[in-house]
DNA sequence: GTCCTCTATATAATTGTTGACATAGTTCGT
DNA sequence: ACGAACTATGTCAACAATTATATAGAGGAC
């Protein structure tokens, strides 16, 4: 039941559906994802049932927008799953079931060009996260503590997907390194 | 399409349903998870598909079994998801989402006791992963680049998963004392 | 002029996942 | 003798997520 709450919160601040998924593609992008096909229906179901508000609004361009905004009672489902306390044991993480299996690939090559293009994912992800930390650096170097809570809390997920991704690069690197020796090791024996 | 792939690769030895729920519970639990509803339909599934054949097994405790094992086109459909390079940006985790919405509890001691729990999750987990370490130490420990590729990949992420999780502990112990100060200037200015 | 991208909303079909329920034999403690 | 815990298999309803498809105006590239 996240992606509701998720909603709920990004909808302390009018959005439409559109507005959710660029969201989605930048702040929230560290620990989940949606599709459009996934939000406007539920925006719609969450409306009905009365956690949200809707109105029809203008654009400049395209064609119009209906924005959406939590009411009072999504107010308190969003409070009531953060007092349940922290959602644990549900994370996935497909690449790593991957390389669990990765001696299905007998061609030590291949399994090198599959860590090689998981690392060029994790630099690549590593890129984009450290922009975003300058970014917020450039504008509160003084007082970094004295952030609002609404900038401070999603500043805490930033730093968690700095240092987990830092983290996935090193330990690529060193696998990498390892596999390459257990290489050379199996050529000399023969 | 994740967890077919998963059940694949388990099958290479013949396993049961129950077997397969067994490992979810000890060496997957870094990566992914699935319920026994989950397992026992996609079993047969994937024996109609012919990716898997199965026999009735007999077990001196409780009822009788059903073994399942891949076929050599279960064997193929798993090495063509390794060759499809890296599966990566599915990955969710729900307390990070919850870490981000914080503010809206609006009491500094629940969101502390948040963390808290977040924190002793970690703690726990980083606990059972360093077991799982030592025991694979006190086999290994002369040669542990010599390991069979059955091996080695698992261990790999065991490495990554200990890694990250002591990330997270750090994160969590960091987060407390930064939220704790907020709260201390907080009052000092009243 | 045509194609591409961006804004913007939406549905349909399929697949994946969870949680509750049902059944049943074995072993162990009290 | 009774209940709890463990082995073992399964169904069903509800909910969540993915992929493909449809529509349509505005702006820029070629």
């Amino acid at each position: 039941m996240s992606l509701r709450h998720i909603m709920l919160g990004l909808l302390r601040e009018p959005h439409s559906g559109y507005d959710i998924k660029k969201e989605f593609e930048q702040s929230l992008r560290n620990f989940w994802r949606a599709e459009l096909s996934q939000i406007y229906p539920l925006l719609q179901k969450m409306d009905e049932e009365g956690l949200l508000t809707s109105k029809q609004g203008s654009s400049d361009i395209g064609p119009p927008r209906r924005v959406y905004k939590r009411t009072a009672k999504g107010r308190r489902e969003l409070a009531s799953w953060l007092s349940g306390g922290p959602t644990v044991g549900t994370e996935r993480v497909a690449y790593l079931a991957q390389v669990y299996f990765l001696s299905e690939l007998k061609d030590t090559d291949a399994v090198l060009e599959f860590m090689q293009e998981l690392r060029s994912h994790m630099a690549g992800w590593l890129e984009t996260l450290k922009r975003a930390e300058n970014c917020w650096k450039a504008n509160d170097a003084r007082y970094p503590d004295d952030l609002p809570d609404e900038d401070f809390y999603p500043q805490l997920t930033l730093q968690i997907g700095l240092m987990k991704v830092s983290a996935n690069l090193q330990w690529c690197d060193k696998s990498i390194e390892r596999i390459r020796s257990r290489e050379a090791k199996r050529l000399e024996k023969e």
